[in-house]
DNA sequence: CACTATAGAGACATCGGACGTTTGCTGCGT
DNA sequence: ACGCAGCAAACGTCCGATGTCTCTATAGTG
């Protein structure tokens, strides 16, 4: 085990130190393995751990390079870790939104430019257009967070919260409010929110995305409990 | 490409809808290779993926098994992600702490137990002695700091805010503090942390929290530019 | 001269098999 | 009942061969 492992430490430093730095290209399989002192089956492995972080680009037939390392893609994985959690942890995750939501929503009422705020308006209409449609509810409600914390102009911030709110766990959030004949009460919510960063007001914007991310977690809960009587 | 990163996703998959639980065990690599239509080599590579995902946990001379699937495994690549992260997004991650560790501290305020206190208080004390060692230092500052944030209970915000606070992050601020002869005041700022803690008081926790995390980034901010400066 | 089609070289994708090393278990002996 | 040796199973590593895709340089054409 160590082989390998030496050798996706070895790569991840020489990024790093910036030897490798971003665009850069990495010598072929081949002789990297020589360099190395393995495999090329060794060095594979390795390249295809750092590929699936995505801090490497395998472009077949010509070569392998060094992604931008922004954010974005370094977070990603954050996502897909999420969609594996149990259950029981999932609470969990709607706390730390729950914390970091707010605040975040707050200090997007302070940077959000006009343009953002026609764009957040035009969202809300078309989730408003879809009230029964439950795949198009969770598409544009994603959207509707994605671009307010967007606007904060963090992307490491809100490559994070993206990846807390995983499609999965939406997914379910949403099962229950459309179930418990909530999705009416939770679209006028993200109206609350709209309105708020309208007035660029930053309390009332944290105020009213910790009364959203409450709801949702409370219809989490809920969906949860049903679950686990099921079983 | 698309072989390997089928069975990556297959494999996930069947822990995700249960079929594989955590701790169960997986078939062997050439049998797994027969079940998914691909060479050994293929599902070495695969399973090396979520084996550092942390997803697989792989036994040599035994067998491979579905890890505990613990936000604390799980999150673990955050940390890593974050160390790869290039300077000028740096500031970024700052941000996020900057939202997030007051809230987790205000919350931990309201959940602590006496015990965690005399913990935290021991940490200080060590730190306090250890005023002219930066590794010490900057040991104990993640002791610190990790303590609050595990007393809220919440295994995923811990293992997040760890994973935001990655050692070599952490070691330039400091490095920053001592050459500034700020590590002093520093010091004190974990105090007011401690003794706001120690009163109960979720808003003063919330206040120093946010103070010290400013401190943070002032300091991150000298380096990060004395650094551009040299380049 | 500009543009296009094509052939070749380089690089990753996948496979199959072989051998070493580690681990866990079984059965023997005491 | 206990301990030790030996066996079988499983992962770790390596090697070589073949397929497939990309990029590029080259030759041909209008």
């Amino acid at each position: 085990m160590a082989l390998t492992d030496d050798a996706i430490a070895k790569i991840r430093s020489m990024i790093q130190s910036g030897e490798l730095p971003p665009g850069a290209r990495l010598p072929p399989e081949p002789q990297l393995a020589a360099q190395m002192g393995l495999s090329r089956s060794g060095v594979r492995e390795a390249v295809k751990v750092l590929e699936s972080a995505r801090v490497l680009d395998v472009r077949r037939g010509d070569g392998t390079y060094v992604t931008s390392l922004a954010p974005r893609l370094l977070l990603q994985g954050l996502g897909v870790a999420v969609e594996l959690l149990r259950d029981d942890t999932l609470l969990e995750v709607m706390e730390v939104r729950r914390l970091l939501e707010p605040m975040a929503t707050g200090l997007a009422a302070l940077r959000m430019t006009d343009a953002d705020l026609d764009e957040l308006g035009q969202i809300l209409e078309d989730m408003r257009a879809a009230a029964d449609d439950a795949e198009k509810l969770i598409q544009f409600d994603t959207a509707f967070h994605h671009t307010v914390i967007s606007t904060t102009g963090n992307e490491t911030l809100t490559s994070l919260l993206d990846g807390l709110s995983g499609r999965t766990l939406r997914a379910r959030v949403w099962r229950g409010l459309i179930e418990g004949n909530a999705a009416h009460k939770t679209i006028d919510e993200h109206h609350a929110i709209y309105l708020a960063l309208r007035s660029r007001d930053q309390l009332l914007a944290q105020a009213s995305a910790l009364i959203h991310v409450n709801t949702s977690e409370a219809w989490l809960r809920t969906v949860l409990a049903a679950k686990t009587a099921d079983g």
